[in-house]
DNA sequence: GTGAAAGCGCTAACAA
DNA sequence: TTGTTAGCGCTTTCAC
């Protein structure tokens, strides 16, 4: 029987060929062949021809695994984002993974889904893997459990949430400032009662030129801002423009405002957080506040890289702007006319 | 001056131990380690709790990359999508991501970005990665540059875009079919000139009870679907009804909509392509074919895992069904009225 | 300029 | 039950 299964002994070099096979084949060792492959002068030209001819024959690609080990560093990265869904992330990766691939490293993705435990288990095993750095989300976790990291001496960035006090390079979003923008664009626009619905831990909303009576605390979630909006209906005086803090939120007040018949921005002006693809086929198109996703990925690529290449360089924490992105919703289109009339 | 850098000799373990510092502290050797760590049954107990305790104490992790290279085999899954940005993809990536992790294997991601050169070089590099099988999203290409891939006996599984005649497990959605419940449904409601605006590669176009006259083509992205809408509304007879075969063209047929000052549904009804966290937030709320992502991504995960449980079982090909989100934007509430009117 | 050989950290056959 | 040892495929001294 298993004799059948049995490969036989001349059968020749083996079905994915190593070093050796291209070494017997192009009749040299296998250090001429490595040192051929690496690029390394020294090596007459014969043998160089000899080496690449036998590599093309044998179809090989040298086992990175091997080799890594070898040299005891890999080219791996590894990124735990805390949800892979969320369409802030999505762009982010696509820049990471961009950045990562041009200076020919790889990626290895990992999904914490807001879980700590999950992500502490990905930590560990990325490690393991022999990644030469770390590209976190982090979870809502605070600074301490991301500690036992720096015994790992594995450089890591961090983004978007940055825990205070965590020893690492980091790229956030300045979303407070896009809050005050937002809503000081909504003050120009001449607005007096101006409601904000803004997530659970709250981007510091008391700092902004709203009256506390009319900011609610969701969950980032539609169903969250949808609820959210009903309560700031229904209260005695209403806002006549609202500030949304994120994407999905925003979408769950549309519904609300939609299903109540309200025009938009004449019944209610709305500003939303995250300018994603959908915002300019609104009806009115979203005037929103934009955070550079696609950029907060390739910045955090590159401090990885940049502290791979010099791990003494100095901690670095990049803060990035957002843009306010005006279209209808706010009512801009009405701002000419409250100016003009002002001014007269 | 290089004394500075010296390591002492003396330190005791090195910086991250190896499998020997940890025989070394337990006073055994390393294969009981090994067994120990493997969960390997006869090992005396003593042993076992030396061994968990210098683990311990040492913070030891196994090297994957040692381990992989000595059973020449790693737990590592490629996948390579083709445009990472796209919301399609990123559901699928969660399904993927989940299923993988929970069988205890890692992901390897990849982007080729539309680029079938990127495409193959990732192939390669994620070869000579050892990874043991691969998720591959395929660009256009067809089956041909594939082909290659057989010969690495390296198990794949491709998604979305199935080319003919490859080797391969697949899952796929049947957009056909979807295509075709969304135009039966606007010819139900009463519609006698529907239009269809689709890819360029076309979904069989030719097979929905469409008038060719009323077909456009376009790229996929937002501005082929504003102008393939455009062009519609241009006709001598426009269409009553349009069905948009994706999410981004269908964002693009609706700001047309809107900058014309068209009402949805009375004066052009309109079903989508993918149901996106948005659909409910448009006004009207977006009638749309719906896609199972996530499940796409799970399935081909398990297809996966199941092929490396067993190489040798026959191809298995899944086509996923679509499910027709009803909403207002198609003019269902209409619908009723139509029926009755009919039946009376 | 080239090859022989050691060894990266681990597992598994074999010996004891 | 436990230890000794060979070797996975590669890179890199070191000697020629």
């Amino acid at each position: 029987m298993s004799r059948i299964r049995q490969r036989a002994p001349l059968t020749g070099p083996s079905p994915t060929p190593t070093i050796k096979d291209v070494a017997a084949q192009a009749g040299v060792s296998t250090a001429t062949v490595s040192r051929v492959l690496a690029g390394l002068d020294g090596v007459r030209p014969t043998l160089q021809e000899r080496v690449h001819a036998a590599v093309h024959q044998l179809n090989y690609s040298p086992n990175r695994i091997a080799r890594n080990l070898r040299i005891r560093r890999t080219r791996t990265v590894a990124l735990v984002v805390s949800d892979i869904q969320n369409p802030f992330f999505t762009s982010v990766v696509g820049g990471i993974e961009n950045a990562l691939q041009q200076a020919d490293y790889t990626l290895l993705l990992g999904n914490s889904d807001e879980n700590l435990d999950r992500e502490q288990l990905y930590l560990a095993t990325l490690r393991a893997e022999g990644v030469v750095g770390i590209i976190l989300a982090p979870t809502g976790a605070r600074a301490e459990a991301y500690e036992h990291l720096h015994h790992t001496h594995l450089p890591m960035v961090v983004i978007d949430r940055c825990p205070p006090r965590l020893h690492a390079d980091s790229v956030a979003v300045n979303n407070s400032a896009g809050a005050f923008a937002a809503v000081t664009h909504l003050a120009r626009l001449g607005h007096r009662r101006i409601g904000c619905i803004t997530g659970p831990q709250a981007l510091r909303a008391h700092d902004l030129p709203v009256h506390p009576s009319l900011i609610r605390y969701a969950d980032f979630r539609q169903p969250g801002g949808s609820t959210a909006m009903q309560a700031l209906l229904e209260l005695p005086e209403p806002p006549t423009a609202v500030f949304v803090g994120n994407n999905l939120m925003t979408l769950g007040a549309l519904q609300t405002l939609h299903e109540r018949g309200l025009q938009i921005p004449s019944d209610m002006a709305i500003v939303g957080f995250d300018d994603m693809a959908w915002a300019s086929s609104l009806q009115p198109p979203l005037t929103a506040v934009v955070q550079p996703t696609y950029e907060v990925g390739t910045t955090a690529a590159h401090l990885l890289l940049a502290r791979l290449n010099d791990p003494q360089r100095p901690l670095q924490h990049v803060v990035l702007d957002t843009r306010l992105m005006v279209r209808a919703s706010c009512g801009a289109a009405v701002q000419a006319g409250i100016t003009r009339h002002d001014l007269a």
